[in-house]
DNA sequence: CAATCTGTTCATTATTTTTTGAACAACCTG
DNA sequence: CAGGTTGTTCAAAAAATAATGAACAGATTG
């Protein structure tokens, strides 16, 4: 099991890299979860600081956010002290965790929000207020859309 | 119209803010959409300028990246040299043009470094190899679900 | 219990991203 | 075409984010 990183498992991380991007975490979140997928053994904090040249601080950082919305589970290896993990492979799991984890309190708070502008809505100057109404409308209606998206977004990934 | 943001300006412009940190726009994209989303007439860059307290260089660029995807639109005002916009207030043609402009680059992309990862995976050590080719088929079987997700995502955003 | 090993935390450093604003180009307008 | 507007660009500054690594706490082991 050599330090550097091979062709095969550079693309493969460079996939997850991308991901962690678009769903706006660290770099190394990625990086982590990369080489674990593509890793046929649990690995620990020390292969894993070694195969990507991060520290140990960004590893154990990392495995909590990983961890934090299941998408990495801790092995036991018998006989070593060491924590060892390997990557969650089923989908409908990690997307659960995320979703509960990091979308829900946005939804939440955006749900407050609302309520907030519609009472500020009475106040207003009634020359504007027949346009903002209907502005306010328009806005809970895309974020009924977007709650009932999350929902089937979860049941389509199905179970394998 | 006066230079300065009220407070229910505030909170609509707030939660463009957020939904802009979340697709991983610059603030001041979300801070511009969310004042031509409640303002009831067109605004130039100048009006925004002052209502948000942001430079000219950044209202330009946020309203070309608006621009982009169709999240704004231009109107001609009689009489004013200056450009006027108004916020694209139908989500379909929002999310249309931002699936296009800055999703499927990186979908694209991806399916091609996929080949490329099935060609590595020849080179593969035997013995690993029945693992990561289980694996990769795993991460194609992902890929492919998030492409039919898309098209069902746009389509689940129905013309009000 | 002293010595060692392991993982976490967090202040500091490094990197990346965003904003700023001055320079500029294009365009009116008289 | 001189003077005044208007919007864009881009180098530099500022702000936000992520990574580092030393200090620490807890566990284990002889």
């Amino acid at each position: 099991m050599g330090a550097a990183l091979s062709d095969l498992e550079k693309e493969v991380v460079e996939i997850f890299v991308r991901i962690a991007g678009v769903l706006s975490l660290p770099r190394s979140v990625g990086e982590l979860y990369g080489v674990l997928f593509i890793s046929p053994k649990p690995l620990c904090i020390d292969d894993l600081m070694r195969k990507l040249n991060i520290s140990k601080g960004s590893t154990s950082q990392g495995l909590k956010i990983l961890r934090s919305f299941g998408a990495v589970n801790p092995v036991y290896v018998a006989g070593d002290r060491r924590d060892f993990f390997s990557a969650e492979a089923e989908l409908r799991k990690i997307v659960a965790g995320f979703v509960n984890e990091q979308i829900r309190p946005h939804i939440d708070s955006s749900k407050e929000r609302m309520v907030r502008i519609e009472s500020l809505l009475k106040a207003e100057d009634p020359e504007r207020k027949e346009f903002i109404a209907e502005r306010i409308d328009r806005l809970k209606g895309w974020q009924k859309r977007a709650s009932a998206l999350l929902p089937f977004a979860m049941n389509f990934v199905k179970p394998e």
